[in-house]
DNA sequence: CAAAAACGGTACCGATCAGTACCGTCTGCG
DNA sequence: CGCAGACGGTACTGATCGGTACCGTTTTTG
């Protein structure tokens, strides 16, 4: 066990609370499956709502990280986002967008966590943005929401669907986005 | 008081179920804000997921045929359902898709709850693909999927936004999708 | 009109919730 | 080597969870 209490913690703790959400796992389970003693983890986090928080902001690093690395290895184009998600829609542990789920679950929109997660979206924007500005596309401000919708319209269709195929449906239409809007008036 | 136990119970859960999630409301809260007994409550439903089944199923019948009649009054064209979509985000007390959020509340695929909620959803695909056939576009089934993946994409995106532009945005992705393959090679 | 069903209110159940306090032990570092 | 901080384990708190049992009253209905 070389892994520190609060790494184990975030770790237990982000794994739950993305299979079962964060309101159906309680502090009893966290300690009993990370090993870590009670009295260690409010050491750490003074209640739950900072361990979420804790571990919402890790696994936002985390994911648009991964998202960045897998879309350059696919080339760098914007449509590779869509790639880079069907990857983990075909995962069967798959449980949708984290961020999603937890400004569902967590309501009050000024609730720490619905903030974290609206905050994580918004980078991803940003980092959409990014993409399509340097893929030359007109409009990429606009263009970035667009591709967004159709990313969180593909994660939840995927949950439901239990299929990776929303991912490639989505690509099709952010596809015809761009060819269409390509030759504007 | 001429409204029945049952159908206050129903009511009162169904408004504070959407607005704050099904774990975030107790029994408790549902009996006070409804006047209703505890054992009325437990004659009608055997167990709180009973309720929340029947709030589910009673939604259910009521949100496709407002979906329907919206529809019609805007001229029966498919792409009517963007719009109708723009005028439940513009409700200051919307709270994304009660379907979705609970199937992303109720993790478990085989829970009574999820499956009404995914029921939910294939009914409303049959639906475009009804609205879609009458509009004579090629290949309504897939279409069908396609609309929803934009109709889910932009609730969870005029949730995250809270605005009603998402609607808007999608309607534009779904008119590219309908013209780009009206020409089919 | 009277029997029966539906009703609201209250007391209670065991289980679980997040969080606190204190314990003895282990470990890393000066 | 010694000691300070991090650690796991246990016992406990008050609050709340879903659910049961029983009360007397109101409303419906045959």
């Amino acid at each position: 066990m070389p892994v520190k209490a609060r790494d184990r913690l975030l770790a237990t703790a982000e794994e739950l609370f993305y299979a079962e959400g964060i309101r159906a796992v309680g502090i009893e389970r966290i300690l009993a499956e990370s090993g870590v003693g009670r009295a260690s983890l409010y050491r750490h986090f003074p209640s739950k709502d900072d361990l979420v928080v804790a571990v919402l902001e890790a696994r936002d690093r985390r994911w648009r990280s991964w998202l960045a690395e897998r879309v350059e290895a696919l080339g760098g184009h914007p449509l590779a986002v869509f790639d880079a998600l069907a990857e983990r829609f075909a995962h069967n542990d798959f449980r949708g967008c984290a961020f999603i789920n937890t400004m569902i679950e967590s309501a009050d929109p000024d609730s720490p966590a619905h903030r974290v997660a609206a905050a994580h979206k918004e980078r991803v924007v940003d980092y959409l943005e990014q993409l399509l500005t340097a893929a030359e596309v007109t409009e990429p401000a606009l263009q970035a929401r667009q591709f967004a919708l159709l990313m969180d319209g593909a994660i939840v269709t995927a949950l439901r669907e239990r299929t990776p195929t929303p991912a490639a449906r989505a690509r099709r239409l952010a596809e015809t986005l761009l060819t269409a809007d390509d030759p504007a008036p």
